[in-house]
DNA sequence: TCCTAATAGTGTTATTATGACACAAAGTAT
DNA sequence: ATACTTTGTGTCATAATAACACTATTAGGA
């Protein structure tokens, strides 16, 4: 017969260990960037890692999720969602270990971080230049939370939460250029938004070179979770 | 200073469980069903469950759902992906228990399945139709991946799966109808198919009481992975 | 002061996608 | 033959999209 839960004894099997990573998107100076640790001990000592650790017995995945993000960052109270679970045995040489990624956006630009940019064991990387040979299996969870970031920008308000709050549409207009990989129509890009109602004008206008920028801020009603605001350009097809 | 993986004693803590349940998809008489086990020992003795396990330490994730799958259903081959990790502390009453939630969707209709409607212990549930009380967490699970179908409906070809490899146009469109739960236009849903070029006539025919429909199969290339078939018929706006 | 560069923002139009619904086609049952 | 049932297509008004030309408002220098 086959072992299920039923008749389990807690004491019976070895168990895995389980951690949280955390893959920590921000910008900088308009470019989309990631938050790595540089690991001290084997294994993969020296390399750049996902900032993570182990789950405490009596902590929700979330919450540890967030209390790692909180010791390396100083934020809290900021967009996280879990990614994926990765497990493959092997994955890590010292024993079985199951890591529940997440990943979170911050607002960089607004919230001071604790992170210094000179420390060597703490950095922002841009997302197209990441350090090589990083630890354990963390190029596959990166490149899974960067392309999981830019599927979602097409269908949610995941963007507005890398903003300050008080921001241009230019700006937006940028962020999702950066995410995107991909030039939009300025024209069409604001008529969506204009049209999605999700944006409120402060009245304020920002100053820089040419003629100032209005600044928006989002109608806190529909800011939370994941209200749909579509944005895609239709590529061109090229198909036989 | 904080704890984390580079100074990590595998030894030294304690662990959490961790447990693959896989919800599984299919459909009977053109309805979606689920199917449940019931359970014979504490806790939760007699209520219904998702079937599930726990994970050898030598074996992927993946590779212990797909395990599972095949003992409770007997098939194997068929489409799997992983839903969420729910990890709350005290869904389970005897220890700590992580579970990574697999879905599967299998083409009940073409596979004999060993599961015996009959039995006590296994049963299809219809996805609106499902029994009161389940087990742990069960519930939240199942919700969580009956939304996560429907909304990949609208923009994958996951009912594909649901479906034997040759069948018509209407039944297809009875599929989505089941799982989105609204009715759609024959003509509109049928353009949208031919456009796609997703499907391959077979030249076959299907007599039933009226005219008898056109057999299709879906061309090979695309079936793979989750290519980007959008259905959606936009919903009356009812906004204020 | 006036011109120019720079950036923000709007209008317009052709094309395509969508939703609604009428209609035609091809079988079965009586 | 005729009614009935189910499959499948045609059409058209409307909405969404992509492309691109255009106007607006500032700073800064001649």
């Amino acid at each position: 017969m086959t072992e299920t839960a039923e008749n389990y004894d807690a004491t019976k099997y070895e168990r895995p260990s389980v951690t949280v990573d955390v893959v920590i998107f921000g910008l900088r100076s308009g470019r989309l960037h990631v938050l790595m640790v540089q690991r001290k001990h084997w294994p993969y000592a020296d390399h750049w890692a996902i900032p993570g650790g182990f789950v405490n017995m009596d902590e929700s995945l979330e919450m540890a999720a967030r209390r790692e993000l909180e010791e390396e960052t100083g934020v809290h109270d900021v967009y996280m969602e879990q990614l994926y679970t990765f497990g493959e045995p092997g994955r890590d040489p010292r024993t079985r270990v199951i890591s529940v990624a997440y990943f979170a956006l911050i607002r960089t630009e607004e919230q001071a971080l604790q992170v210094s940019d000179e420390s060597n064991a703490v950095r922002w990387f841009p997302v197209d230049e990441l350090p090589k040979d990083l630890a354990f299996d963390h190029e596959k969870i990166l490149r899974f939370a960067i392309d999981r970031l830019r599927s979602k920008l097409e269908y949610t308000t995941l963007a507005f939460q890398l903003l300050p709050k008080e921001f241009s549409l230019p700006k937006l207009k940028r962020i999702y250029e950066e995410i995107l990989g991909e030039q939009l129509d300025k024209a069409n890009f604001y008529r969506k938004l204009r049209d999605s109602d999700l944006l409120e004008d402060t009245g304020k206008l920002l100053n820089s070179r040419g003629r100032p920028a209005r600044l928006y801020r989002f109608r806190d009603s529909r800011i939370e979770g994941d209200f749909v605001f579509r944005y895609r350009e239709a590529k061109k097809k090229d198909e036989g």
